[in-house]
DNA sequence: CTGTCTGGAGAAGAACTGGTGAACGCCTTC
DNA sequence: GAAGGCGTTCACCAGTTCTTCTCCAGACAG
């Protein structure tokens, strides 16, 4: 039947497909396949496209609370984003780090 | 919002023939002899084909109301499902698990 | 060039989610 | 009223994910 689309906000960016409801993202139709966790970063960036995105914020709005200090966490989930992104689009450059500040998410080719 | 009278007749889908007015699903002839239950979660999911649908939405799509806590209701439907679908069908796998998300159906050949 | 600080990378243990088999209760049927 | 089918719940186990630690490379200041 089939009444409606199961994904009614799948937002396009770059070669990206971004599907909100299902915690997915595909690369040219390939599944990345994040986990939750590892979503919430992603579409947190993504969502201010080209802006540097601070460190604290990021740990605020995924943990809730205040980033401790010394505390890796952002860094280690970063790591893992930018790991299966580039296992699904070698030839992609998404996250950019911005010494001493923060990331700021940009899709380029290489 | 129990979707249950308007089908059409049979529908195809890989190597599965899914009859709503029947509550029958068939692989290559075989009949797989879902229970109702069983049979409301395997064409909920095969309705939305290649999305990932979260455990609390096919809670309460199938059994009403929010998903409690904890609960284990939707897993243990899934294993039936699935169940049913190896012995009809040995070397295709249908339901696919999204960890800490919930399921997709994708018939693929093993 | 050297020292210091920030982030990258890999790995181990903890914590959590889902898989699985079985028991239980409720109906229906014989 | 006994038996079987069905749906739900429970307990235990396995696999995945998250957190934390340590070591290393790169950036920046002096």
């Amino acid at each position: 039947m089939a009444s409606s689309l199961p994904q009614p906000q799948a937002l396009q960016l770059a070669n990206l497909e971004i599907r909100p409801a299902e915690f997915q993202v595909l690369v040219e139709g390939r599944r990345v396949g994040f986990t939750v966790r590892e979503f919430e970063l992603f579409s947190m960036l993504a969502e201010r496209v080209d802006s540097v995105v601070q460190r604290p914020q990021i740990y605020s709005e995924i943990w809730g609370g205040t980033m401790p200090r010394r505390d890796r966490s952002v860094d280690v989930l970063v790591r893992k984003v930018r790991h299966k992104l580039e296992l699904a689009a070698p030839d992609w450059k998404y996250i950019h780090t911005h010494f001493g500040i923060g990331y700021r998410f940009s899709p380029e080719k290489i």
